[in-house]
DNA sequence: CTGAAAGCGCTTACAG
DNA sequence: CTGAAAGCGCTTACAG
């Protein structure tokens, strides 16, 4: 009395019990309209009775298109994210497509771990791997598998990239906090090896050479992207000797860390510091006073990159290279930013 | 001159140049130990030349684990999800594992197919589905895969459940409600079929009608658990003849769009009226003022339910069933919510 | 330590 | 409209 076999039930199951072929069986499963409408139908029926359920790797190994898009994430937590895939998740199911979402974290094996683990999965990929090693890495990605590239321009022309305008909108922030008033100013960065937090200091850095005098004081600190290293770095900031007039985060996440600190200690922001950061995440909007930030638009970023995927995916020979599409930012103003008195 | 044909580059491809057969490239990438050092190098420099990625879905149909656990929640986006999926991926990538992390909406037979679609591809699942009809969809789960269920108690063994407890958190609300001297309060709903949402409502009714007397007046409006049903419903919950002096919203989101709508008026939380809410979503605490709310650790539970699946992955056959996990709320009071001033 | 061969569960020309 | 058969790219006893 032992239970019955656990193994999987498989095409062969449903054709002996139809009396008909496997042949006949995948036809019904892939929609093929030879099968006559009754067959069908007893085949459909007498598979949900078996709880049948086809094997995707079968399928796949056997040539059939999966209707998957693998993604890369650097990580999955958080606003910044979720909007993104809210973005691309919302395109791809609008073709019948779903995503398979994984992380890495600033690891180069273990990207090429996850390609593999898509490699026969995804139909393409959308990868956002801001580290300097991605070009080399790049080239493992599966023949003939359209790929878009989120943060980075590659002259390989079976990528396509998204960018970010992370250089101009630095640079239109730091001019934004010089118009101002403001001449003692803190830069807060991201990571060094974040191609992003990079691109967003030479621009800020530009700004300030650009356009500041003689007389701008320029302190810059280097954070993570995470929120604990804005509150972290916040009492570095606050310091009571030259301190800044006005502090720019080179990510929302760090700005919040910092709001966190300055409400601890009573300190009020714009009064105290002005502050300005950049995505425009869901909450900086609900924050108080509201976060000025630069904006650009990240769900529709998720949305077009899987839309050009999958435009790929119907055209395959067609590699035509394109050039990157810009995602340009602009500055949005709440109350956490105010012009220098005198 | 045409480009090289972009076939895939297979075991074989890299057994020839290697000069051996493919059971011992195999070898190599499954890290068998027969498998001299001298003889891995060469062939991993030979396999990285020619950029060879083994083909997951053959792996996988050839009986390998593919160390993926398939993750199928209602929606991808917001913070709620966000902070499961974090603890989830966690956890996974602790054990080397993976997520395959999909969507489905209010759909069964949507769910079906990405039941199919993870079927071959996953070794375990984590599904999160708050319909009613779930049960019946939940045989079709792959024979010998074990899957952790969040949201629902599950007679059969081979699943294992991890539940929020609505009930008890909702009725805890109410109770605090009352204690705190309101008698006219507002409930707002969830959908009718949200199993969350219902639990959280009867708990909450159940308190009102155990423990508050005659005089209590319940208004109780449905919503959606998304944030604008929050602000859609906030005229109603602030009409003025006989107002509420109090509202519980069955999450967070919809409080959210509530506090949009109260600022957009120039109206007052707490002093128009107290709030309440569920879950205690990161952003309730930055709120102004910050949002009274049912805390429970929605990060532990992503946690949990992947170590479990893990476990049982290890220890296939022992499918013992095992009573669900619950996680317990707790009041968390912060600014928006004050007692009753006669 | 290594190779030949069966098998995983499907799809898809091809022939009828 | 339907079936027999090859093939997708791998893993894993089995034999040596």
């Amino acid at each position: 009395m032992k239970p019955s076999q656990s193994r999987q039930v498989t095409i062969f199951d449903v054709a002996e019990k139809a009396k008909v072929s496997i042949a006949t069986v995948s036809r019904v499963f892939n929609n093929n309209p030879l099968v006559p409408e009754k067959t069908r139908k007893r085949i459909l029926a007498i598979a949900e009775q078996m709880k049948y359920l086809p094997n995707s790797s079968a399928r796949t190994l056997a040539g059939n298109q999966n209707k998957t898009i693998g993604v890369i994430l650097p990580v999955i937590y958080g606003i910044f994210f979720s909007d993104f895939l809210y973005g691309a998740e919302t395109r791809a199911r609008e073709s019948g497509y779903h995503l398979l979402v994984t992380s890495v974290q600033n690891n180069d094996s273990e990207l090429l771990t996850l390609l593999g683990k898509m490699n026969g999965v995804a139909d393409g990929f959308l990868i956002y791997y801001p580290q300097p090693g991605i070009e080399k890495l790049l080239n493992h990605i599966p023949q003939g598998k359209p790929a878009a590239i989120i943060g980075k321009e590659l002259k390989d022309s079976r990528f396509f990239s998204f960018l970010i305008d992370n250089f101009n909108g630095a640079y239109q922030a730091a001019s934004y906090m010089l118009n101002q008033g403001h001449r003692k100013i803190t830069l807060v960065t991201g990571e060094k090896k974040n191609l992003d937090a990079e691109q967003r200091k030479l621009g800020f850095k530009k700004a300030i050479s650009d356009l500041g005098g003689e007389e701008v004081k320029l302190q810059v600190l280097e954070g993570n992207f995470k929120q604990n290293s804005g509150y972290e770095l916040a009492p570095e900031i606050m310091r009571e000797k030259n301190r800044s007039t006005a502090v720019f985060f080179s990510n929302d996440g760090m700005a919040l860390g910092f709001y966190e600190w300055m409400s601890e200690k009573g300190m009020k922001i714009p009064e105290d510091i002005s502050v300005i950061g950049f995505d425009d995440i869901e909450w900086a909007a609900l924050l108080q006073p509201g976060l000025t930030t630069m904006k650009f638009d990240i769900v529709r970023m998720g949305r077009d990159s899987v839309s050009e995927i999958l435009k790929r995916i119907a055209d395959a020979p067609d590699q035509t290279p394109v050039s990157p599409v810009v995602y340009q930012t602009r500055l949005v103003q709440r109350g956490s930013f105010i012009p220098l008195r005198n």
